[in-house]
Order: C-alpha cells, then sequence, then structure tokens
DNA sequence: TTGATATGTCGAAATATTTGGTTATATGGA
DNA sequence: TCCATATAACCAAATATTTCGACATATCAA
C-alpha cells in the first residue's frame, strides 16, 4: 500500500486533474464534439448549436480553456476556439503511464 | 461544424464521462494512487490513508466502482477494491482515437 | 445466540458547480 | 465620436456533490 499520496497528490496529476474534470462533464464533451478537424470555432457557433445560455456556455469555454482542453484567440470581435491536441493527449499518457507501472 | 452532437453525446462517450468524473477528483486520484501493482486493498485499509471519514471514502469508492475504474470482491467481513486496469485503458484510447480523428 | 467488526446506507448540512440575466469591456464601422 | 456587436465578468438562484454522524446489515467468533 503505497502511503506517499494520504495528503496530497503528485503535480502531474494536479494538473491533468483538470482535463479529466473538464473531459467528465456531458455538456463539455458536446462542445468538443462540435469541433471538425483542425476547426476553429467562434463563441457564437459554439452558443449556436448548445442547448444552454451564452453565458453558461462561455464557463464551460471558460474551464476547458483553463484546463488547457482548448486554445483560443481573440481576432477582431470575436474569439476563437480550437482543440488542444497535445495537452488532451499528454494527461492521456500520464495516466496510461501510470497503468503500465501497475 | 459538427451539429449531431447538439442534445445528445454518443453511448461511448456517455460511458467513459464516468471514467473521466472519477479520475477529476484529487480523493479519488489519492485513492488510486495508493494501490500498489496488483495490489488488492479493504476499505478499512483506503479509510486509513485517508483523510476523509469512512462514509466518505465509502462514497468515493462507490464512485470509483460504479465507473468501472475500481473493482470489489467481498471476502469474509471485508471488501476488496483493486484496479480494473482494461477499463481504464478502454476510456483513455477511446479520447486517443477520436484525437486520431482531429 | 450474543457481541465485535467491517462495510453500506440514509439524511441533513456544508460546499461547490452550474446557470442565465445583467453589466462591463473591446472592437470595428458609420 | 457614436452605435452595434461579440464576448467576458459579475452576481444571485438553482442544482449537484460532498461530507459525516447515526443507523442498518452481514459476517464471524465465542
Amino acid at each position: 500500500m503505497n502511503r506517499d499520496y494520504t495528503k496530497a497528490v503528485p503535480t502531474a496529476w494536479k494538473n491533468i486533474s483538470r482535463v479529466f474534470t473538464a473531459l467528465g462533464d456531458e455538456h463539455r464533451q458536446r462542445i468538443l464534439l462540435t469541433f471538425e478537424p483542425g476547426e476553429h470555432l467562434n463563441v457564437g457557433q459554439i452558443v449556436e448549436v448548445s442547448t444552454l445560455s451564452r453565458s453558461a456556455v462561455s464557463h464551460h469555454l471558460k474551464i476547458l480553456r483553463e484546463a488547457g482542453v482548448l486554445e483560443s484567440e481573440k481576432i477582431g470581435k470575436e474569439v476563437y476556439f480550437w482543440l488542444n491536441k497535445r495537452k488532451i493527449k499528454e494527461s492521456l499518457v500520464a495516466v496510461m503511464d501510470y497503468l503500465k507501472t501497475q
């Protein structure tokens, strides 16, 4: 039994924690699945296909961005979002690596 | 822009949703990291290294078991838990596969 | 059968998250 | 500059999750 993690969890796991929280919500999954390969979408487009209000979508986009799952850039009046594949992959690989030691 | 997932998310994603929710909580991460390779731990042992009450630990173990991340078996008075590596891997691979299409 | 032990379940309080209306800020066009 | 638009930030209500003590159940041993 490993007692190292009684009080805290390694930094690496804290970072990926947010990614998993982000991926664990169905509304946020829908948002992610809206992106077609390589596509950049602005907030209005995402709101358009969502059943949620603009501010709720904005909240979920913030969580996804802070988790690093999405990246964003403001172009003119609009803010465009796109998938950060590398970041998602990193988190998945971290857990894969843990499983390999098990 | 993919509009297929406006209202719902594919069944496959619903299943992995619970896995990611399970992995997204720090207390549950601690529990998972307590397991040494191939180890089976009973509830009392997990409570012993936890900062939470027995019923809070029990709650998290239930979430982990329902997500399929842990499996359990009652032996005598004790219930032993262990990692379901296959299940975790399946969920990770599902997202990896999605990323490959992106 | 009685008692001790291990775990699960229930219920209520504490806490956190989600939601959507309102307000603030930034941008670009008239 | 003034106005319309896009988005973010703020706030309070609604909802969900977490927590823990108390109680219930199961198992085993005396």
